[in-house]
DNA sequence: CTGTTAGCGCGTTCAT
DNA sequence: ATGAACGCGCTAACAG
C-alpha cells in the first residue's frame, strides 16, 4: 500500500494497471501463447476454437486470475448482457419475489439484472430511466402498463426489447405479461357465489387497478342476480387499520354480509381482525376474500381466502418471453401477450 | 420496422447505427457546433466548462436524446460508477429493505447498483461472484463476514472498496457495518431482567448467528445470577409451526417461564400462536420476545416485543462508509468499522 | 481453425 | 477555456 498515486507508466505490464485482479485478454493470450481472439473465443463461442487451444486458454485464464472486462465486452459487441427492471420497489413482497425469480432465470442463460426503483419521488422516472438507459441494456422490465409518452417513444425508438409486467392493456408497447384485474374481479365473484354466498360487501381501496376489480366484480354479480353490495372506499394509503374502521361502518350501518371482499391482504387482516374483536368464527360467521402477497397472513390467519399473484411465475415468464426474443428477435409481428393468470387460494375449504 | 436487418454502413450516420436513442457525443458535439471533449466536460465537469458552451450542448443534447453510453464512460474513465450488492435474497423484507435504503443513497451520489443473490445454489458463489466483478464495481457490499479464502484474497488484492455488512468481527476485509450478536444477546438479558423477568425460556434456530446470541444471552444470566434456562433447538429451517411445537415440548415438560426469548420473530409467532391457543395473555402470562424485521407481525400481535435491525438504517451507514471512501481513496488505514447497533422494540410498554 | 485489422464511445493526457 | 491525439479491453469483419 506504499505507492499511493495512481500514476501509471505505459509500460508496466498492463496486469499492473487494470484494478480488479488485473489481467486482461492480452495478458491471457500471452501466457497461452496464443492470439487474443483465440481467448475471446475459446470463452464465448468454445465451438469455434479446438480442443488444444481451449485447454491452453483454460490454463491461462485459473493461472492469472482473468475476469473478463464486460464494459469492454459489451462496448465492443454492443451486447451488455444487462436487463434493466423497472419496479415501484423491491420492499413489497410480491415485486420482491418477482425480481428473484427473474434474476435467477436470467443468471442461468449469462444475464444480469439491473434495478431501476421507480417508487422513490428523489430521482425523477426520466432521470431513473436515463441513468439505467446509460448502461445499454438487451432488454428492459416494466412494471405496469402507464407510462409516460415520451418514455413510450423512447422505448419504441430504440427497438430494445420490453416486457411490461403486472398488468394487461391494449397497446403494449412491446411484449406484456401479466393478467387482467377485470377477470379477477369477475371470477371471484362466480368462486364465492358458487360457494354459496348471497350476502357481498367489499372494503376496497380507490387505487385504479383496485376499482377495476371492483367494478368487474360487480358486474358479475348482477348478472349473477346481485345488485345490493354494499361497499367501503378506502382513500389511500389503505392499511390494516383502514380496513378494520371502513368495514366497521358498514356493519355499523347494519349491513349483515356473509362475505367481505377486499382490495388487498391488508385490508383483509383488518377485517379479520374486527371479525376476531366480535368474537366472530372466520369464515362460518364471516367470510373474507384478499388479494395480493398474502405474505404470513396465511400461517397466522388460516382462514383468509385470497387471490394470489405469484411473483416466480410472473418472472419466470418475463425472463422466458425475453430470452426468446433475444434468441430470434424477428419475430417483430404480432406483441407478445402472455396471461399468467391468478389462483384463488380458499383457505376454507382446506 | 421494415429493414429487418441490422447490418450497417460505416458511411451512415451514427445515430441510425447506435441502438438505445442513437446519438452518440459527436452527434451531440456536431449539432452543438463544438468538438466531442467539450461536450463530455460540460457534462461531467461543468465548472470547466463556459455557460455559453454549456448551454449549446444542453439544447443539442436535449435534440438529439443523446444518452451517455456507461460502458464506453466506464472502460476510458476506469469507472463503472457501479456498486455490486451480495446479499442471500431480497424476497426477505430486512435485506430488501436494506438494499432499498442502500441503492437510493447510492443513487443520489450517481451510483447504480448491481445486485448479486447468493441464496441459489444454481450458481455457485464464485461464478456469481466473476460475474459481477465482470462489471468492474467500484465498490463491493458484502452480507455476513464468512467467506471463502479465495474471495478474501481476490477482494483484498483487487484493492476496490468492500463492505461488509450485518456482521461484525475482528479481521474484515475492509470496512465493516453492523452490529455485534454478544451485544443483542447480552442487551436482551439485561433488558429483561431490568424489567423484572426471572424465569427464562429460550427457542432458538440452530445456525451459527442465532448461537452466538444464545450464547451471550446465557453468559449474561448467568452474572445475573440466572443459571436455569430451559431451552429448545430447531433444526434448519425454522419456522412459525416448529417455534410452536418446540414450545409446547418445553411447557410440556413442566417449565413454566415468564419469559420466551426466540432466535427470530417467525419462531417467536409460534410461540404467540401456542399461548393464544392455551387462552394466556401476552405479556401477562407469558412474555416473548423475538428478533429480526417484525414486519407486519407488528400490527398482528402488539405484544410482541422484538430486537429490531433497521435497514434503513444499515442500508444509509453502508452507503455513507462508501461514498466516504469513493471520495478520499486514501484512507487505506485503520479499517472502518460502524455499529449500526439496534433497538429493543419493547411492545408491552406502549 | 486461427490471426489481422479496425473500430465500439468515451475520457485522459498534453497541447493551445 | 477548448481541442487533438491516443488508448481503455474487447470483438466484428475479413482474411489466411
Amino acid at each position: 500500500m506504499s505507492e499511493s498515486k495512481n500514476k501509471f507508466n505505459k509500460d508496466m505490464p498492463s496486469a499492473r494497471r487494470n484494478q480488479a485482479s488485473g489481467a486482461t485478454l492480452i495478458d491471457v493470450a500471452k501466457v497461452a501463447g496464443v492470439s487474443p481472439i483465440t481467448v475471446s473465443r475459446a470463452l464465448n463461442r468454445p465451438d469455434q476454437v479446438s480442443e488444444k487451444a481451449r485447454e491452453k486458454v483454460r490454463r491461462a485464464v485459473e493461472q492469472v486470475g482473468y475476469i473478463p472486462n464486460m464494459l469492454a465486452g459489451g462496448l465492443a459487441s454492443r451486447q451488455s448482457k444487462l436487463v434493466a427492471i423497472f419496479v415501484p420497489t423491491i420492499a413489497h413482497p410480491i415485486f420482491a419475489e418477482m425480481v428473484q425469480a427473474l434474476m435467477d432465470e436470467l443468471s442461468r442463460a449469462g444475464y444480469q439484472a439491473i434495478l431501476g426503483l421507480t417508487g422513490y419521488q428523489k430521482e425523477t422516472e426520466e432521470t431513473l430511466f436515463n441513468t439505467i438507459l446509460g448502461r445499454r441494456p438487451d432488454g428492459i422490465v416494466l412494471t405496469g402498463t402507464q407510462h409516460s409518452e415520451l418514455m413510450r417513444r423512447r422505448l419504441i425508438a430504440s427497438g430494445i426489447p420490453v416486457v411490461e409486467a403486472w398488468d394487461l392493456c391494449d397497446d403494449p408497447i412491446d411484449m406484456l405479461v401479466g393478467f387482467s384485474h377485470e377477470q379477477v374481479g369477475r371470477e371471484v365473484a362466480r368462486h364465492l357465489y358458487a360457494k354459496g354466498y348471497r350476502r357481498f360487501a367489499v372494503v376496497t381501496a380507490e387505487d385504479a387497478r383496485g376499482m377495476r376489480r371492483y367494478h368487474a366484480l360487480l358486474d358479475e354479480l348482477h348478472h349473477l342476480g346481485i345488485d345490493d353490495v354494499p361497499t367501503a372506499f378506502i382513500p389511500p394509503p389503505s392499511s390494516l387499520n383502514a380496513g378494520r374502521e371502513k368495514v366497521c361502518e358498514l356493519l355499523d350501518a347494519g349491513h349483515r354480509p356473509e362475505v367481505v371482499v377486499c382490495s388487498s391482504d391488508t385490508v383483509a387482516q383488518g377485517v379479520l381482525a374486527e371479525a376476531a374483536s366480535r368474537g366472530w368464527t372466520v369464515p362460518k360467521d364471516l367470510a373474507v376474500m384478499g388479494f395480493g402477497e398474502l405474505s404470513n397472513a396465511s400461517q397466522v390467519y388460516p382462514s383468509l381466502s385470497s387471490v394470489r399473484l405469484d411473483g416466480d411465475r410472473v418472472g419466470g415468464q418475463i425472463a422466458q418471453a425475453l430470452l426468446e426474443r433475444f434468441k430470434n428477435p424477428d419475430a417483430e409481428i404480432a406483441p407478445l401477450r402472455i396471461d399468467t393468470g391468478f389462483t384463488i387460494v380458499d383457505r376454507e375449504s382446506t
